[in-house]
DNA sequence: TGAATATATGATTATATGTTCATATATTCA
DNA sequence: TGAATATATGAACATATAATCATATATTCA
């Protein structure tokens, strides 16, 4: 059993895949960096709830970003990622 | 991007893994089968709290069990928890 | 059968979480 | 500079969730 810090950090970078905006967030990004705008667009919700899941996703070191004039870029910030939803999706689809 | 229906099981799916509760049971079966009150014993909490969350490990078929006298003994499902345990651990290692 | 033990479950409560709304903070460009 | 656009953020609210407590449901065995 590992220690509690690591335990309590694992269940916090879980929280992050378990929300179906931030999974929508996740799969956007799998294609292509994309800005704040447009990944409201994609997802279907306002880009005040995008933007506050960006947060979460910023801090957890799921997305990276870089700012270009008025717009910022989000992309996925390393293949942990998609390999965990890969992961996920055999889960559920072997049931 | 998949199906809401699928982005919902999976985000639905994730949550099993995002509370540090369920993590130590998910740890905890990973060394071998255990009845209830072992699992109460080694994650530290009480039977009923145990009981709670491993009907929603059941639920989500991450484990499985067998019931022998008046005990029921829990494993672990399938390899893929232990897989996506792992890569979720590399991902924080690495911060 | 009745006591003891293991597990499950329902109700309650406290806390965490996601969205919304209003607004603040850049940045561009006329 | 001022309007327009893109993004971030804080507060408030509604909902979800985990633990606790009490109790129900097996199961064993004397």
């Amino acid at each position: 059993m590992p220690k509690d810090e690591i335990i309590y950090d694992l269940a916090e970078f879980f929280k992050v895949f378990a929300d179906s905006t931030r999974m929508k967030i996740i799969y956007a990004l799998m294609e292509k960096e994309l800005c704040v705008c447009d990944i409201a667009e994609i997802v279907g919700t306002t880009q005040s709830a995008i933007s506050h899941q960006l947060r979460l996703l910023k801090q957890s070191k799921l997305v990276k970003f870089r700012k270009e004039g008025k717009e910022v870029f989000y992309s996925l910030d390393d293949d942990h990622i998609e390999e965990i939803v890969k992961k996920g999706r055999e889960h559920i689809e072997e049931l």
